[in-house]
DNA sequence: GATGAATGAGTATTCATTCAT
DNA sequence: AATGAATGAATACTCATTCAT
């Protein structure tokens, strides 16, 4: 029951944060929109800060539990790509005020704990750098530095999210799957 | 004398901005780190949020009139990208603190008139689209969507650059440039 | 419960602007007077300029429904007229405060609506106006420009109030009503 | 030299006080218009509360110089407030910007020395009611309250002027003159 | 005298958070 | 658990005044 409303105000909280962005979220906005009083926010977070963590929290996860799923998997870098890629593309069409936050909120204050983000914005890159030192070791790919190359994919993939949300173009993103996966496979 | 004055503004906001974040940052602390009184920053800008405004036209109307200088010249894409890269990645390891401005600050005030940094996000990988549309009629690549690629070009280099800064490996910088454009190459 | 709280600011409002003033006035020290916060005002009123409104719009609203259910009774003028200053003179003495208010502040922010302090100053010369208008259409009083002389009567109620005040003379009150009146009585 | 320069500030002043009020007057509004610069101000003025002060003071000396020579005069006190009146609304039609200010500016800061405003406001009406004290005595007219008449008095002419330029219509003033003088000599 | 950029004390307003009900 | 009125620290911005030129 409890985590029930708990999620209701994460959904609510996306959905304005998606629109006005964090700094410019009222609490009394998401509030409304979810339905209670602010003080019931306050009942299942601890700060406004700690809604925005949340919802990071659980948007990554998603991320990166399928990246080490795939990590495991005996298959070949431009398999394990070509799924995460599916996977990532997936998960933002259906949920584009996600996506808008993910790409947009990176002003983090430094007051707030927001280590448990920071840690896993720095995850999914490094998961995607030892894929691609495994395959270079293997000489599946050429040699290359993975740190840079994984931030570049990293970066590359909210690039064309960004777009798509910026020119509110979201037929791109149909078209982005097998686009950013034929670019990435020559790139690599 | 007082264009030297505001540009001793911007860069003081620059410094505050790129270690606090926008908003974290007070317009005392701009002025303190400026050595100005705050009121003297309001004879140069309109309002806080005008600060972020300028300082980010004058480093995209950099990248902007180098872009255009390129697209006139009668060289091969891949020199085009080059020399693109070339350039940003200069400027970048030239003022690390406004490259943390361009990566980070992404949540616009609506109530101000952004349209300006907006027109700039978007008129960068236009360009980019342009150059990419005119190689393509050429075959000097592959047929591609050059919307979703342009995107992509765009958000990958800002991956590299946060990732340096995030990780605070700036030695990163120094071989991003030849690893990129590598990339970029066997991409398009 | 709230109404309450909103009059409870009403009268510290009341209290510190007819000492120092409107534009003199801070926030913090009606608060201080009333007993609440700072932030507790703005959950009643919007602005600042809103609470002057409100006391001109309590105070007026008495004088209008008064001379509103005079002009409906089948009375002389000579009655009528008595009738307003004496409840016109007995609201003042009951409350010094406002009486100050009402005589000085005359001087409103364009910015906000101030209509209704308006409509209201207007309102009660045009009740005094059409009062004496069907006076001169009965033949009780001479012939005479009615909006001067409506004109000339809040102005001269005013000028009295200003008088007692600015003098500190407060006793001057207690005899107001029968000079102004005679006065009125043989002017009209 | 000099003292014309403070009469082009003054006439200024007037203009753009008339139109918004003191409190929403800037200095640098009043430099505008006098065409100059706002240091200049200072070099005739120590404070804009100064400003005000002038030009209640030049308006005031007017009318009290015209009254005192009234009282001096071996007239009735018709003709006395005949003439003052006639003098009044000469100087309010020839001038309705300071009209303006003079029955809307009655907030005066504390701090400031306004101590000769003060005194201007309150000779007038002192100086009516040495009138009415004389006519009194010589039995012109019939026995009152000469102070609460003279504020009375003051306050109508004041309700006039404020009448015709709330609602715009100054073609009142035309017959103000005549229907006031009426009005008075009756009701004293 | 004239200038106008620089000053910084002063203040209305906001909004995350609390806590009595 | 839910409520939402009350809180008050925090802060962008203003504008009268100064003073070096």
């Amino acid at each position: 029951m409890t985590i029930e409303k708990k999620e209701l105000i994460r959904q609510a909280a996306v959905k304005i944060i998606a629109r006005d962005g964090f700094y410019n979220t009222k609490t009394s906005k998401i509030a409304d929109e979810a339905g209670v009083a602010v003080g019931t926010i306050y009942n299942y977070f601890h700060s406004k800060d700690e809604i925005l963590e949340y919802i990071f929290e659980v948007e990554f996860e998603k991320r990166i539990n399928y990246l080490k799923e795939l990590d495991d998997k005996e298959i070949s870098i431009h398999d394990k790509l070509s799924l995460f890629i599916e996977k990532h593309f997936q998960e933002i069409k259906n949920n584009l005020d996600t996506a808008q936050i993910l790409v947009r909120e990176k002003e983090f204050p430094k007051t707030s704990d927001f280590s448990s983000i920071l840690s896993y914005l720095n995850e999914i890159p490094l998961l995607l750098e030892s894929m691609l030192d495994e395959a270079i070791e293997k000489e599946e790919i050429r040699e290359q530095n993975s740190t840079i190359i994984a931030g570049l994919i990293f970066g590359a993939l909210q690039g064309v999210v960004e777009k798509a949300l910026r020119t509110n173009n979201l037929d791109l993103l149909d078209n982005a799957e097998e686009e950013v996966l034929t670019f990435f496979k020559n790139g690599i």
